[in-house]
DNA sequence: AGCATGGAT
């Protein structure tokens, strides 16, 4: 996506650092010395030159100038994510060809931010000049002035589906690659094909050793093997410990090294890997009773110790505690304090903690795995991967040599774990990613040159979802609906409503809904207060439907200037109810780009029906039928047994119901439901609800009772007998009525 | 009846 497109909003620049690895640390303005600049300078080289990757250099741009494609593999502490991409703008120059940039890819925003400016420092620029960084909602570069560009890589994903041939990129890097997001696995296939067309383009591919010949074998176009230059990393020594039996319920087993740890070893703060919110708070409660338990009993011999959360919904504040000092001894010569950290697997990668020594891993963390045959994705508990087992022990060696405590057998680790976790593309819905693909012309979605191909079903699947909404033709190409689908950073299904509801004259509605089914929970409930929040959102709820209780907390959100007191008085997020009006807004934005126009319904209680045929114009595969008296439900075709969700406000049991998502916890539910029309699933997805080739069973006895019920109807003349706007772009300019 | 990662657009 061009820059200098409207579309994206400059943020303010990065507040400098200040701390004392700042080379411009303690710094007055205006008594600067000739001495200290120098001072600063040298600083910064030599920090520079102690890393690994530095003495490389020659080696490396060597290797770069005679190939197109190069694999480069470092680990933690090679530096090679700030240096490589700066040798490469010395060998590319792309400064003198106005226009053109280096690009290199992360998987995570705050990566792309931090590195960035870290560079722009080492550079001695302006972030957001020369050297800058974009991503959704962010872009802080400058056409023209901008050389060198960190990306993240759903982000350079979304720019090829525009310019598939990237034609403003000298060099491409994808950094780490051996994580094997969807959106790098995608990249990856993409450029080893434009590599072919643009043989003036260079392609980096980042990471960590493992997986380098895998990544060798896949881009060998000039050879048997893409050529390979190895950094070593620069880390502590960390000594590994594995428990001598299983251990049944590894969440006490955890606590009791914890506090093992705490009693026997020396200072050294404390990482904790476990697998959820829950298992954390709950983790945090036990621990701080029983090191009180300890200190009332031996208070000489048991420092002090912080039990720290660390989990994505903790609000970035929340998060900054895991930097927080370690407690300071009792007394003066008192035992000394420990801080322990117990996060999900989001201190693998995402977050580093200084002053880690100690790691303890009982093996688990959860996993989305898609089911094809069922359509559905879910979080399962399940064994990390060698891989992941030694990024996690990694963590105890960053600032000086550590131990790993593993609560699982040397044996299960040799035996039992797999050697990698399967890359995303194995395990993950494919709708987007199909609809991606075939706006980039690939026809042949099986037969792509996948670095892991997926299952076929898998395909199948996403391709078959993408046929019903019309967005690819029975020959497998892209309709021309499908093309402005693949535009909107959305799911097909809420992409495909959000393009009809024009139709329906609720467009204005919908893009709301759409916005808030994009954004985190809005939902909050601590744990103390759970009541108090249930009543807050008792008084919020529309008990219609879920997707209305969405819209009126936006509109009421808006219609409170975005107040935080209102948001905490409610026990709402505003983070999340800022990312949703954030997401609006982009949203919105691509909507004008197509002339979508934003329209609402006056009279309310027509509103509401329009609203929910626009669903069910998405959502027509995701519908649930009531099967006896109770709140038992089965999915349209796949007849899945089905509960609402304990969250949902619904409370009259309708007989039909569109849902917008599975999820498998405790037991099937079914989140964020809105009662429907059964004639309209007839009308809007006639392809889909064809009764010739329904499975036999109650649903299908319902339907056709339906059916023909309407038959009667046609012949009063009440139907129209207009095209279904489910397989129809939308009309630009309609009428202001709402469909019958 | 009982709310469950983490990353991205």
């Amino acid at each position: 996506m061009p820059s200098d497109n409207p579309y994206y909003t400059r943020a303010p620049p990065v507040p400098k650092s200040l701390g004392t690895k700042d080379p411009l640390f303690g710094f007055l303005p205006r008594t600067i010395t000739g001495k200290q600049v120098l001072a600063a300078m040298k600083k910064i080289l030599e920090t520079r030159k102690k890393l690994p990757v530095f003495g490389q250099m020659d080696e490396f741009l060597k290797m770069f100038t005679n190939n197109q494609i190069i694999i480069m593999v470092g680990e933690t502490g090679s530096g090679k994510t700030t240096q490589i991409p700066q040798f490469v703008c010395y060998s590319d120059l792309p400064h003198l060809n106005k226009g053109q940039l280096v690009a290199c890819t992360q998987p995570r925003r705050v990566a792309a931010m931090s590195v960035a400016k870290r560079v722009a420092d080492e550079m001695d620029v302006s972030l957001g000049k020369e050297v800058g960084y974009s991503m959704r909602f962010e872009d802080m570069t400058e056409p023209g002035s901008t050389f060198l560009k960190y990306m993240t890589d759903g982000m350079l994903l979304r720019e090829v589906l525009n310019d598939p041939d990237l034609k403003r990129y000298s060099t491409i890097i994808l950094d780490e690659a051996h994580e094997r997001t969807l959106a790098t696995d995608i990249l990856m296939g993409l450029l080893k094909n434009l590599a072919k067309r643009r043989s003036n383009l260079k392609i980096v591919v980042m990471s960590a050793t493992l997986d380098a010949q895998k990544f060798q074998r896949y881009f060998s176009i000039a050879g048997p093997n893409a050529p390979l230059v190895k950094v070593p990393g620069r880390t502590h020594p960390v000594e590994v410990f594995y428990t001598l039996e299983p251990e049944p319920d590894y969440v006490e087993a955890a606590i009791r090294t914890v506090l093992m740890i705490h009693r026997a070893e020396g200072p050294g703060d404390i990482l904790l890997f476990l697998t959820g919110e829950e298992e954390i708070e709950d983790a945090c409660r036990k621990i701080k009773l029983d090191v009180d338990d300890l200190v009332k009993q031996d208070p000489d011999s048991v420092g002090p110790l912080i039990c720290i959360p660390l989990y994505s919904s903790l609000s970035p504040e929340q998060q900054q505690h895991i930097f927080d000092p370690p407690p300071c001894p009792r007394t003066p010569d008192g035992p000394s304090g420990r801080k322990v950290v117990i996060s999900t697997n989001i201190a693998e990668t995402s977050l580093t903690i200084d002053g880690i020594v100690y790691v303890v891993d009982p093996g688990f963390s959860k996993q989305t795995v898609y089911n094809p045959r069922i359509r559905v994705e879910s979080l399962l508990v399940s064994p990390i991967s060698k891989a992941s087992a030694q990024q996690r022990t990694g963590r105890a060696g960053r600032t000086r040599p550590g131990k790993c405590f593993r609560l699982y057998t040397e044996k299960d680790f040799m035996i039992e774990l797999e050697e990698q976790t399967h890359p995303e593309i194995l395990r993950s819905n494919l709708a987007n990613t199909v609809l991606e693909l075939a706006k980039l012309g690939v026809t042949d979605l099986v037969h792509f040159d996948y670095v892991d191909a997926p299952a076929p079903e898998s395909l199948m699947r996403a391709l078959e979802l993408s046929n019903y909404l019309a967005a690819i033709d029975d020959d497998g190409a892209l309709t021309p609906l499908g093309a402005i689908m693949a535009d909107f950073p959305l799911d097909p299904q809420m992409a495909k409503m959000l393009i009809v509801s024009p139709e329906f004259n609720c467009s204005n509605e919908i893009l709301t809904i759409v916005a808030m089914l994009s954004a985190p929970n809005v939902w909050s409930r601590p744990p103390n207060k759970r009541k108090e929040a249930d009543q807050a959102k008792a008084l919020l709820t529309v008990s219609d439907g879920d997707h209305l209780t969405l819209m009126n907390v936006f509109n009421s959100y808006m219609n409170n200037k975005h107040d935080r007191q209102w948001c905490w008085n409610n026990y709402l997020s505003q983070r999340a109810l800022q990312q949703a009006e954030n997401v609006r807004s982009q949203l919105q934005r691509t909507m004008e780009r197509y002339e979508i126009e934003l329209v609402t319904t006056q009279d309310e209680r027509k509103l509401w029906q329009n609203i929910r045929k626009a669903l069910v114009c998405g959502f027509f595969m995701q519908v649930a039928h009531k099967e006896g008296e109770k709140n038992n439900y089965l999915t349209v075709k796949d007849n899945q047994g089905v509960s609402f969700h304990p969250s949902s406000g619904l409370d009259s049991s309708p007989e039909w119901v569109v849902f917008n998502e599975f999820v498998l916890t405790t037991k099937p539910y079914i989140r964020t439901v809105t009662e429907v029309r059964p004639e309209w699933l007839l009308e809007y997805a006639p392809n889909y609800f064809d009764l010739s080739t329904f499975p036999h069973g109650e649903t299908k006895r319902a339907l056709l009772r339906v059916q023909k019920e309407r038959a009667l109807k046609v012949d009063g003349g009440a139907s129209n007998g207009r095209n279904s706007p489910a397989s129809d772009l939308p009309a630009k300019k309609r009428k202001k009525t709402a469909p019958s």
